[in-house]
DNA sequence: AGCACGCCGACT
DNA sequence: GTCGGCGTGCTC
């Protein structure tokens, strides 16, 4: 179909061609620049095509094309028009044009360029995870390009399982409206997931101001002007986060701007769809999440593509959203893991949105209750401003924190010791399941995956290399987390018993204890495999692993923070840094110390475990402090993210030679080789964020000659996490 | 992955 | 002198 040699194709295309038989050519702009599918790094450059007068109209910048490439057909997009191409090259004309959906907007395209270079990729794995798959149907649903949204045409997402009921009275509500919203529009009696509605209320006001320079901020918003911050949100205000969040959006919408916001996974994305669909109405928003699948997926960023909302919001991929005119990108929590892609290049939403805020002038906000090193990193360099939570509020929030060291304590009653419980925070549990429900965090398995001789409790190390054994569940027998070497009938060195017991406490078997430690007491769990949203305002014990609590309408009277020392003890250069964020996660669920009003306070925390660091940082509620610290210590250490890094990895031969061709000198550390699998070196570059883009540029290229050479291809991860 | 081009051996 | 082996490198 898409060959230009068909005769059907060629019918009334031969006048005036040059040769008897070739189409003609567009008369204006004839040469297409496109980016092709291609996975080989030495390919990774546009290539020019001739655009066929009958293509001229479709043929527009950011459509998807078909284009003869080599021997076969390749997928590819149009990433511009030009009068001349490269001199001294025969153009191919280009095959076919898909569809003529734009879906690549030149801004998004300058965003994905800058994130294969910062990350030493090539460009079509960033488009692969910008641009969501074509469905076919969906472009020719009800709908064009020039219809204005239309709020009674719920083109989105299915009902979310954790959406609450929507309310009728919002829905023609317009993005436009005064971003205070009108107080009479609170809906009364509509309970939904993290929405208090007798906070309702609160969620009108100018919650930026409540930040120091946050009115400010949302100023320079409305005024068409693009400032840069970065805020650790109050704790204990149900529903906050979104309502926080959206104030700045419909800031920057009011200067006629659109906005972004990006949220780590499909919880958050659930909560703050449903305060959207609640103050703005379904029709004015588009929705994007891998997770809503293909069809609904596309359905959603086409609207976007077409223009038809101001306000897009998603998790990670969302980060290339088009949007029109885009004045504010937001990430929230961007310390949680998921916003990292798990696919080459392995980019972060936060760096995509700090590469896109540049190249679109775009304000930005870093949003967390935590704060994470990269985060301090934007406010130190004074990239960003800080916008510090008001000391009077924040007091009034914070719930009391107790650190609990254990030791001692614990053994005591044999009870509490089989639940891992401090004696003070079984005290704490107790008075506070007087007055509410009583949240529980546990470490996950795979945070303490060590394992232990059920007899003498030895833990079980590698009879090779003496690293830890830990239970994976692909694989069923135990293996060693250093040499990965399967280690199957295993006894133990010290008594030489043949069971293993695994040292990790999953969330059902604390269930079952604390049952025991707390007689007629509702004990339920929540984790990511039995996912739990919302828990109503009665005494309960929840046993929840990080990041899979769920919110209490009123808050809790008590948050116990139990694996402390299990999660501090896993290696790692973040270890601190995570385990801080997992205990704000949950410590900013707990009621205030004082209360606000509207809100019952007498919260508590208590956090068990030997004192560290981050339980200190815990006590005095200062996340920024804490990442103030800890990037202090990296500047002082020349360890990420005070630095920037790399990895290499593939066969031996090839990464060797690849590092030495690299030709670096002594302004990048060079560590390696380091045994990776199976005859395979693994190298690490450390380097100063101002040689970043010269590092990554000299790694792409050299890939790109080493691909050419027909050299294996090697793995390279700019700022890898979780390897240090 | 395919396809051109090139260098060298075999056959007319 | 010409045909065709397949090895190397490029693909708009």
């Amino acid at each position: 179909m898409s060959d230009p040699l068909q005769p059907s194709l060629l019918a009334g295309f031969d006048l005036g061609s040059t040769l008897p038989g070739t189409p003609k050519t567009a008369e204006h702009l004839p040469v297409a620049r496109v980016i092709i599918d291609s996975a080989l790094p030495h390919l990774d450059r546009p290539f020019d095509y001739l655009v066929p007068a009958q293509l001229d109209a479709t043929a527009r910048p950011g459509v998807r094309v078909k284009v003869r490439f080599g021997g076969q057909e390749l997928a590819g997009f149009l990433a511009e028009r030009l009068e001349h191409g490269e001199q001294g090259v025969r153009l191919q004309p280009l095959g076919s044009v898909v569809s003529p959906e734009v879906v690549l907007t030149a801004p998004v395209l300058a965003t994905a360029r800058a994130v294969a270079e910062r990350y030493a990729g090539t460009l079509w794995d960033v488009l692969r995870s910008a641009v969501p798959p074509r469905m076919a149907r969906v472009e020719k649903e009800a709908g064009t390009a020039d219809e204005a949204p239309d709020p009674a045409t719920p083109e989105t997402h299915p009902p979310a399982a954790a959406a609450g009921p929507a309310d009728p009275r919002v829905a023609g509500q317009h993005a436009d409206d005064a971003p205070t919203g009108d107080k009479r529009d609170a809906p009364h009696g509509v309970v939904s997931d993290g929405v208090d509605p007798r906070g309702l209320d609160a969620l009108h006001g100018p919650l930026l101001a409540e930040y120091d320079g946050g009115a400010h901020f949302a100023a320079e918003l409305a005024a068409g002007n693009s400032p840069r911050a970065v805020l650790s949100a109050v704790p204990n205000r149900p529903g906050h986060w979104p309502a926080l969040l959206l104030e700045a959006a419909l800031a920057a919408n009011e200067s006629g701007r659109g906005a972004l916001i990006v949220v780590p996974d499909a919880r958050d994305l659930a909560r703050l769809c449903t305060l959207l669909d609640e103050r703005i109405g379904t029709g004015n928003y588009v929705r994007l999440s891998a997770e809503d699948g293909q069809t609904p997926r596309y359905r959603n960023f086409l609207r976007a593509a077409r223009g038809q909302a101001r306000l897009v919001v998603g998790t990670r991929n969302a980060a290339f959203a088009p949007v029109k005119d885009l004045g504010l990108v937001i990430i929230w929590d961007d310390a949680d893991t998921s916003h990292a892609e798990p696919r080459a290049p392995y980019h972060h939403a936060r760096e995509v949105l700090l590469l896109r805020s540049g190249i679109e002038n775009a304000a930005m906000l870093v949003a967390a209750p935590g704060r994470s090193a990269e985060a301090q990193r934007l406010i130190r360099s004074n990239w960003a401003v800080e916008l510090r939570a008001n000391r009077a509020l924040l007091r009034a929030h914070a719930p009391r924190v107790i650190a609990a060291s254990d030791e001692f304590e614990q053994n005591r009653d044999p009870l509490l010791h089989a639940a891992r419980l401090p004696a003070a925070a079984w005290r704490e549990a107790k008075l506070a399941l007087e007055r509410g429900p009583v949240l529980v965090q546990v470490a996950r398995t795979g945070f303490m995956p060590a394992l232990r001789c059920e007899r003498c409790r030895t833990s079980a190390r590698c009879t090779k290399c003496t690293g830890p054994l830990a239970l994976d569940d692909a694989r069923g027998a135990p293996s060693c987390g250093w040499c990965g070497l399967v280690a199957a009938g295993w006894s133990c060195a010290e008594c030489g018993f043949m069971r293993l017991r695994a040292a990790s406490i999953g969330a059902d078997r604390t269930v079952e204890e604390l049952g025991r430690a707390f007689p007629n007491v509702n004990v339920v769990a929540a984790t990511g495999a039995k996912p739990l949203h919302h828990v109503p305002d009665a005494p309960a014990l929840i046993v929840a692993t990080p990041g899979a609590e769920p919110v209490a309408e009123h808050g809790y009277a008590a948050v116990l923070l139990l694996d402390g020392d299990r999660m501090m003890s896993r290696e790692g250069l973040r270890t601190g840094e995570e385990v801080l964020n997992r205990w704000m996660g949950a410590a900013q669920l707990a009621r205030g110390h004082v209360g606000a009003p509207g809100l019952p306070g007498g919260g508590t925390v208590v956090v068990a475990g030997d004192p560290s660091e981050p339980m200190r940082a815990l006590v005095r509620f200062d996340p920024g402090a804490y990442a103030d610290a800890e990037l202090g210590e990296r500047r002082a250490l020349g360890l990420p993210p005070a630095v920037r890094t790399a990895l290499v990895k593939g066969p031996a031969a090839t990464a060797d030679k690849f590092v030495e061709a690299l030709g670096f000198g002594d302004d990048v550390r060079l560590h390696g080789p380091v045994l990776a699998g199976e005859g395979e070196h693994r190298w690490l570059l450390f380097y100063s964020y101002a040689q970043g883009p010269a590092v990554t540029r000299k790694l792409r290229t050299l890939r790109a000659s080493f691909s050419a050479a027909k050299e294996p291809i090697l793995a390279i991860r700019v700022d890898p996490d979780g390897i240090l």
